[in-house]
DNA sequence: CCAATATTTGCATCCCTGTTGCACTTAGCG
DNA sequence: CGCTAAGTGCAACAGGGATGCAAATATTGG
């Protein structure tokens, strides 16, 4: 919890209760939330609004980042490798068709792909779906 | 536009103006349009329920198939590699941050990426944002 | 420890997307 | 041409995202 208190602190952010309540969640959650899973779990305890800020503000901060699937928009922190200032932007997410979570694999870098001439590529976003660990049968 | 109603014909589909129109404005564009910008373009002569169902009965069909940015959700034509039967599931697009335009990027295959083990992967999505021939100056 | 100030929050409000139910219309068939 | 299943329009709703403004609060300097 000091951590969370630290994140704040690291990226000039005001220590609020509803700032530190949402990080912890997304910390110690492993999949990635959406806004309302993220509203449930704060029990309205704090305002729509205010919550959709947040998210705002710690994408911007790069304290967290966007995950994208058909179903939506999901928020997950970014691990260390994003930490501080060098906030790389590939990511590889997968979600599991079964248990519908989406999670961020790491230790896997994204193989470079090669574009057409004259593309220039700044970030790239990955995102495999299938079935997980947990939910695979064939094990 | 005999194509078009080919295509409907094809996929076991009424033929109707609504889906008449809005596929030729997707087989006649590039880049990916959002429900939107297609509803703008037929200038109000459906009922946004209608394209609504209209595109998600494209999707089931494996006509078009959606592309997700960060903005929200596109939806662009198979090309030749989805026609039939054959759907296949990988798709690469590419987002200008420039002009903003997302489009699928043919002719080049997503290399394959080693999951840890007890992943099970289907389908593979893949969006690189960056700056494309048109918006660069590099050229 | 307190006051000043700049930030953050809650509320009201708005717009857009996605979805469903139901009645009406129409395409495609015999 | 008429039937029937499929498609459409309308009403209505839920949810996400966004902004303006007034009230509340975290930080800073005294």
């Amino acid at each position: 919890m000091t951590k969370v208190k630290d994140t704040l602190r690291e990226h000039d952010l005001r220590n609020t209760s509803c700032r530190e309540d949402v990080l912890a969640i997304l910390t110690q959650n492993n999949a990635a939330l959406s806004h309302g899973e993220i509203e449930r779990e704060l029990d309205n305890r704090f305002d729509r609004v205010t919550i959709y800020r947040t998210l705002k503000t710690f994408v911007d901060k790069g304290i967290i980042h966007k995950v994208l699937d058909e179903e939506g928009l999901r928020y997950a922190v970014c691990k260390d490798q994003c930490s501080g200032s060098r906030h790389h932007h590939d990511h590889l997410h997968f979600k599991c068709t079964v248990c519908g979570l989406t999670n961020c694999i790491e230790n896997i870098t994204i193989p470079p792909i090669q574009l057409p001439a004259g593309y220039k590529s700044i970030e790239t976003n990955l995102l495999i779906q299938g079935v997980c660990p947990l939910c695979n049968s064939d094990n």
